[in-house]
DNA sequence: ACATTAAGTGATT
DNA sequence: AATCACTTAATGT
């Protein structure tokens, strides 16, 4: 038995399940400079993992889970902008990085959620020396545009019933169950809205048949028709 | 049994 | 659509 195998520098299991999870965005190369150099943080479900006005020093990579992003008012009121998901990361935390400015958003973990950090110094080496990598970064920079412009039209044109439906939507979605536990007021919280607004739009689409509700926990039906 | 927290509702702006 | 003020219901200690 060889006394140096318990300190491996990394898991191997960890690292065999990267490439599994990454193969289909990066060059194995790449994966194994991911590996090295990157750290793999374990996150439970409502994590803080980056707030607004927080210097950026490290570009995160969703593993597994979710996370949310969101912006705040000057009175303290949170708005939901997006999710992000396996493989995503934050653009607007790209920008930051590279600016060595600070974060414009709020990064809070939806569930328990894997994240791996690369330090910023990454970026630019990797940008030269990997095609999948200059894609994946310009890829999902524009991604993120959309996503925001989708917020944006959503806020605009669309009233609290519209947003709201589209809001239980996405939780569906990313949660990847029609079960939520959810309350009104973090609802509300997500939406820029009023716990009162919420419930009585709630009560209006438990009526209208579309969802089913109790105490911290709302059940969508026929997610399909939606 | 009591306190706390979530949700429902009428009235007002 | 938001806020206030109040009620009712569910849950924890």
């Amino acid at each position: 038995m060889n006394n140096t195998a318990p300190f491996i520098p990394f898991d191997i299991k960890c690292y065999t399940k990267l490439h599994e999870k990454f193969e289909f965005l990066f060059e194995p190369e790449l994966i194994n400079e991911i590996c090295h150099l990157g750290t793999l943080k374990k996150f439970e479900g409502g994590q803080v993992i980056m707030d607004i006005n927080q210097q950026v020093t490290h570009i995160p990579l969703i593993v597994s889970g979710s996370v949310k992003i969101m912006t705040e008012d000057e009175e303290g009121h949170e708005l939901l902008l997006y999710y992000l998901e396996l493989g995503d990361t934050c653009a607007i935390t790209l920008n930051c990085c590279t600016s060595s400015a600070k974060s414009a958003i709020r990064a809070v973990t939806e569930e328990s959620t894997e994240l791996l950090f690369i330090p910023v110094e990454q970026m630019d080496t990797w940008m030269t020396t990997y095609k999948k990598w200059r894609v994946f970064v310009l890829d999902s920079y524009n991604t993120r545009v959309m996503e925001l412009l989708k917020a944006v039209d959503n806020l605009a044109f669309h009233n609290m019933d519209d947003r709201l439906k589209r809001y239980l939507k996405d939780k569906v979605w990313v949660s990847k169950s029609d079960e939520l536990n959810i309350t009104h007021y973090e609802i509300a919280n997500d939406l820029n809205s009023s716990r009162v607004v919420i419930s009585r739009l709630m009560k209006k689409l438990e009526k209208e048949g579309l969802i089913k509700q109790g105490r911290n926990r709302v059940k969508i039906l026929n997610y399909t028709e939606w």
